[in-house]
DNA sequence: TTGAAAGCGCTAACAT
DNA sequence: ATGTTAGCGCTTTCAA
């Protein structure tokens, strides 16, 4: 019962072209029959199979979110809302999004395959066959907060190194001194950037960091929790910890309260990031705000520009707001 | 660049329709040229052209899932939940998931026009143009925690009667008699099952509700926030305060920790739901833990069994744990 | 078992 | 301005 363009053709007793020409605004139709078309696909509530458009034009007006099972936008409020936001601006352009999750097998899932999708965004990263498989398919995409992305790929990052510097020496001013760092050695540039900062920063004011001071096993809260724990079980309590993500603020403040001290009176906490839950928990977390909205926006707009056949440079994130809240003490003695 | 069948075809030395059946696994194929396309197929990496299946096949190997902006899985925990779960069935199951939000607008999206999608999810409901639309075109779909759905669709809902007199007798259990309700009226049978299983457990030990106990103005945080001031504004403060959704009880236990009201030592509160902060704010939140990643997989196998040309009943779920955290306060004299 | 060929519904180059 | 027609790449019927 489905109306296909050669019945509306027939019942405008035109041909298909004219009908394909105004539903396209492409071709030269004359007013009067324009009309006539216009009018039998109104009354009819014709409307062009999508499958038959697609094969016709090679695209398929969708772009796909991809990311590693674990981090997943499911599973990570941080890229939940950049997919959000990347929602919207599908919207805006007329294009359809599909999330797509990557298993361990780095098998290549149909998403991919045969030109279903005219770009993908990639949290993280994608396994490298996949990248491989893509760009032999030549279909284009974007990596959102990459790490390890070979040079000629098109990124958006965070300037982890800045950040951490900022949050630092916001704990500094508050008169910390022994400060701890959790992070993660699982990504390992992400690591490498964390530390660095870290050192760099801490050097200047502080010459005898514990080695336990420094945890670097978190990926995420329960992860994270143990870290902390590590931290006080060395009985080299700092003042501060500095999380280089907010999740690993949930889990170290969890721990820390769990274990009687009282928060930030005893131990002050910061992160980055600025996910849902850090204005929830308690207390509530002071850390650097990123704007996900807009990171969501860059890496439709780079890929979108990919589409168009530019190239797009990689982008790095360094703006920020510190959102002040309630896991910091000011220690200075006034 | 793009191999075609046709090429494979060639390279194979024989016809097109031999390398679709081996593909497809139909159709009969000698062994000898069964191996040696396959062969030419790993060789190639030949995959084929998915929107010519698409077409030919008259079918899409996606579904999508669809809400009003304002509830989208990234705006809404406890759709976001369900969403997870839905990914992990399509992906199980070979189809690709496609995420929508509806506009006020009603505006039809492309999503839905022309067989993009083999079946859609909506959350709550889908505006009627939209339903309508897409019984014409003869596309399966299903209501995921739906109010006020025609009862020839198939919807998969919560037991918000039972649900709630549950939390309601465990407030009563724990002493509790001066409980207040938090509820929304912006879904007229959810309003309707909320107030009556709380009038009608109320009823039994109460008899003199206030009227500014029950608060239905709530739609989201910042909403039940204002319901919560007017339960203290009116100066019949209740021991207890059960919220017929988690998200409003997050934003009344704002409102009363703000006023200065220890929780749970001055007020106890409860919820519905169990969504992703309900066990991070201060104090964690005891409520009625509904399986949203049941909920996800049976709104996926409905819809299946509809994409199959079956017929699918209806679910309503009854199932649920009750989370014991520290917003409830034991009032009994001991 | 295999191949030829007719669709699937649309786009767009080409003719008229 | 409009119609004719050859694709797009695959599936599947029908013959051989």
């Amino acid at each position: 019962m489905k109306l296909t363009i050669k019945e509306i053709a027939a019942m405008a007793g035109v041909s298909k072209a004219s009908v394909s020409y105004v539903m396209n605004g492409k071709g030269s139709v004359g007013e009067t029959t324009r009309k006539k078309i216009l009018e039998i696909i109104k009354e009819t509530n014709y409307t062009p199979n999508q499958n038959s458009r697609r094969l016709s034009n090679g695209k398929n007006y969708m772009i796909t979110v991809a990311s590693p099972d674990e981090t997943s936008p499911f599973d990570n409020l941080f890229y939940l809302d950049i997919t959000k936001a990347v929602l919207e601006k599908c919207k805006e352009c007329g294009y359809s999004l599909s999330i797509c999750s990557l298993s361990d097998d780095d098998k290549i899932p149909p998403e991919f395959l045969g030109g279903s999708t005219d770009g993908v965004i990639f949290f993280q990263s994608g396994a490298l066959n996949i990248l491989h498989e893509l760009e032999r398919q030549k279909v284009p995409f974007v990596i959102a907060d990459a790490y390890n992305a070979e040079p000629r790929h098109t990124t958006i990052t965070t300037d982890n190194e800045f950040f951490t510097e900022t949050a630092l020496k916001y704990l500094i001013s508050k008169g910390h001194t022994d400060i701890a760092l959790i992070t993660s050695q699982y990504l390992p540039e992400y690591y490498f950037q964390t530390c660095n900062a870290y050192r760099h920063v801490i050097s200047e004011i502080n010459q005898n960091i514990p080695i336990e001071w420094i945890q670097s096993e978190a990926a995420d809260e329960a992860s994270a929790y143990e870290c902390m724990a590590r931290i006080i079980d060395s009985e080299h309590i700092p003042t501060a910890v500095f999380c280089a993500d907010d999740i690993f603020a949930v889990g170290a403040i969890k721990c820390a309260s769990e274990r009687g001290y009282k928060i930030p009176d005893y131990i002050s906490f910061m992160g980055i990031d600025d996910i849902l839950i850090s204005s929830y928990i308690n207390p509530p977390l002071t850390t650097i705000n990123i704007d996900k909205k807009e990171m969501g926006y860059i890496s439709f707009d780079l890929l979108f520009s990919m589409m168009k056949g530019e190239t797009a440079e990689s982008v790095k994130i360094k703006t920020y707001k510190l959102m002040e809240r309630a896991s910091v003490k000011d220690i200075r003695i006034k």
